[in-house]
DNA sequence: TCTTTATTCCAATACTCGTTGGAATAATGT
DNA sequence: ACATTATTCCAACGAGTATTGGAATAAAGA
């Protein structure tokens, strides 16, 4: 029977995908390179592994297709191959916070903490956001604020913040945003300002997350 | 560092779902359950797999979440946890089909003949058999067809295209379906209907694809 | 040319996964 | 109680994967 061939093939084939997001530090990397793209051992140092094995997994990403590479002197930048990687990130994301009771659990005790999160939608916040309700701040290196940026949203790193550098006007509720729901720089932030008489929450998309609801990205 | 801690076991969580999907095997189980319920013999004889490797693998989905056993004498049925694990199963087949050449090069070689594919949009094929000028015909076997299907869509199974009884008006055009994109199902009946004098043609969604844009699936 | 830096390749390790055969469960019917 | 049927568990093998160390490329600068 040639159709049990052909149908191994197509499944082995899609499979190939899935193999590549089967891995903790392969969906690690793939967040890091929804934010822009990165060289190997930036993601190294990011993602706490050596800069080898960062090597080695993404090979394995390459090898599905789903980054590239570019070349700049002796460094190689990955970025994603195209933004449709990104919203296949988020859909195993969601998929896996649907469906896996550990994984709401680990959020909701370990990320979360009660009134730290805005549970708004995007359009609205982005609506007071540009009526200057609220401010928006991108928490995230500057790179990455670069590289693309919810609208309105201003940058100001969680380094700057924790040293100090902050003027804000205090009257006004400050939303912060990071990487997206797995990246603990926005709640650091939230604490950092709430300590500092700020009204700050967070808000839990990233670009990712932003951009696979239909929404803009700014880049400038 | 605890922040590291957190981080790893999130994306643990995460890949949890990648590596059930990471299997040709398990993905055309879940195939499959995007159809309907189904036993593990079955499932085994659609397969060409043994019982106790559907079982096995069916044992990863199920520690996965991504599908629920309900017990009926000896019997025991599997089905998907909820439409949601059906729209992974999209999203990742087309994020295969749109970066994996190779998988592309496969489907118009050897899945698609010319004219064959029908290459028009579920909402608009839909208006067509409303007012009756296409025939929709759902050759899945008829349990399937009860467990869902497309709207307007009558029931003809391959197995009875094959033997030859069918009777259809021969002046409208006839549209075929079956379980998707990799099933050959609807090609075949392509095939027999052509050769009988009729105009038919191949849809490729099957009720998966259907219901993962939004389009309502009807159970009778 | 020689050195430096970033990255990749190669080899070796422990580990996990897919698959199969034979035995064990669990419900059904006699 | 016994045999039957559908399914799962256990053990085992080979194949593939993750990770690490050391060596090899490839571009840049002295």
């Amino acid at each position: 029977m040639k159709t049990r061939q052909i149908k191994d093939h197509l499944y082995a084939q899609v499979a190939r995908i899935g193999k590549a997001m089967a891995s903790p530090k392969r969906l690690e990397l793939l967040e890091m390179l929804c934010q822009g793209e990165f060289s190997v051992e930036h993601l190294a140092a990011q993602t706490s592994m050596s800069v080898r094995l960062v090597s080695a997994h993404l090979k394995e990403l390459k090898m599905a297709q789903l980054v590239r590479t570019r070349r700049a002197g002796t460094y190689i930048y990955y970025r994603l191959a195209d933004t449709g990687v990104a919203d296949l990130w988020v859909a195993l994301r969601v998929a896996a916070e649907g469906h896996l009771s550990e994984l709401r659990e680990a959020k909701t005790g370990l990320v979360d903490r009660g009134e730290e999160i805005a549970a708004l939608d995007g359009a609205q916040l982005m609506s007071w956001a540009k009526l200057g309700k609220v401010i928006v701040l991108d928490v995230r290196p500057q790179p990455e604020y670069a590289a693309g940026h919810l609208p309105y949203a201003r940058s100001l790193p969680l380094d700057d913040i924790k040293r100090g550098s902050v003027a804000l006007p205090k009257n006004r509720p400050i939303v912060t945003y990071c990487r997206g729901p797995f990246c603990l720089m926005a709640k650091e932030a939230v604490g950092v300002l709430t300590r500092g008489g700020y009204r700050a929450s967070r808000f839990e998309s990233g670009v990712a997350e932003w951009r696979s609801q239909g929404l803009p990205v700014v880049k400038d």
